[in-house]
DNA sequence: CAAATCCCCTGCAGGC
DNA sequence: TGCCTGCAGGGGATTT
């Protein structure tokens, strides 16, 4: 589910339902590496917290508390922050969710407006709470925003790279928020070999794949983010994306523009999708 | 150092 | 129907 186009999704839907409200009682289940803050600690420390704000870093969401504290969350493979009424994911059509076992952490808040629930049923997923002035070594390692990637950022990081191209896409710390599915499709688009050495590229490939993964996490953003299996939004619509993918999860399915069928290899553990006519090597 | 490998966890699809 | 294997939008720790 969540790559850059999700989670800021799933931040600007939650915007208007959480800004300003008070909590008032937190759920939480039992110890897991989910929780990098234990759930004793959560239950304890944020009752009474209103949430000031939620910003997006890479694939991070970070809420502002009134205390000065902040909540650092990420979504893993499966984190899904579900608002109390969305319609449930998997379930039939028209119910809404309700909590079950994978739903690790309850906020009710002091209005009477809809719980927050996360859930995430791989545990991938991440709660931590930051003191005032804490920082996490997660955060502070990434790097720009990909949004934002310039040719500069690839360019730079490129050049003493034996390593794939792919990989360096997926590196948060040279650009943060990309991931399997956006790094095959960028790659795709650019027309570059997922398994090129990173420093085999050019200035002028490095320009051109930067604006292409630019414009592949907006058009992604703008047809509301990939949902494959689980919905990615918070109230449990789903996103379109998926539909336009060139690569992503085709293997042997024909290329969009020569009709060779897709490929798939393996790099660093991920399933990686490419043409071998369009992204010759 | 950089790069490759293993691991965390759960559920599902497909082959037999 | 059931068992087994492989695979899945992530990233950290460990090894080479």
């Amino acid at each position: 589910m969540p790559e850059l186009p999700e989670v800021e999704l799933v931040g600007r839907h939650l915007r208007p339902h959480i800004l300003g409200r008070r909590i008032r009682h937190v759920t939480a289940t039992a110890p897991s590496y989910f929780f990098l803050t234990s759930p004793a600690t959560l239950r304890q420390q944020l009752p009474g917290e209103t949430i000031r704000s939620l910003e997006r870093i890479g694939k991070y969401l970070l809420a502002q508390l009134s205390s000065g504290r902040r909540l650092l969350l990420h979504l893993g493979m499966t984190g899904q922050l579900i608002l109390e009424g969305a319609q449930s994911p998997r379930l039939v059509h028209g119910t809404p969710f309700v909590r079950d076992k994978h739903t690790h952490l309850v906020l009710e808040f002091a209005d009477s407006g809809p719980k927050l629930y996360f859930r995430d049923t791989r545990k991938f997923g991440k709660v931590r709470l930051l003191m005032p002035g804490e920082s996490d070594p997660r955060l502070d390692k990434l790097g720009p925003d990909a949004l934002t990637l310039t040719q500069r950022i690839l360019f730079g990081a490129s050049r003493k790279r034996r390593a794939k191209v792919k990989s360096m896409l997926l590196d948060q710390t040279v650009t943060a928020g990309i991931g399997n599915i956006y790094a095959d499709e960028s790659l795709s688009l650019a027309r570059i070999h997922p398994e090129r050495p990173a420093m085999s590229l050019t200035e002028s490939e490095c320009k051109n794949l930067a604006r292409i993964v630019r414009r592949v996490l907006t058009r992604s953003i703008e047809a509301g983010g990939s949902s494959i299996d689980d919905y990615i939004h918070p109230d449990g619509s789903k996103g379109g994306f998926q539909q336009r993918f060139r690569v992503y999860g085709r293997e042997g399915e024909p290329c969009r523009k020569c009709g060779t069928a897709v490929s798939r290899v393996v790099i660093g553990q991920r399933s990686s999708h490419f043409c071998p006519n369009c992204q010759r090597f």
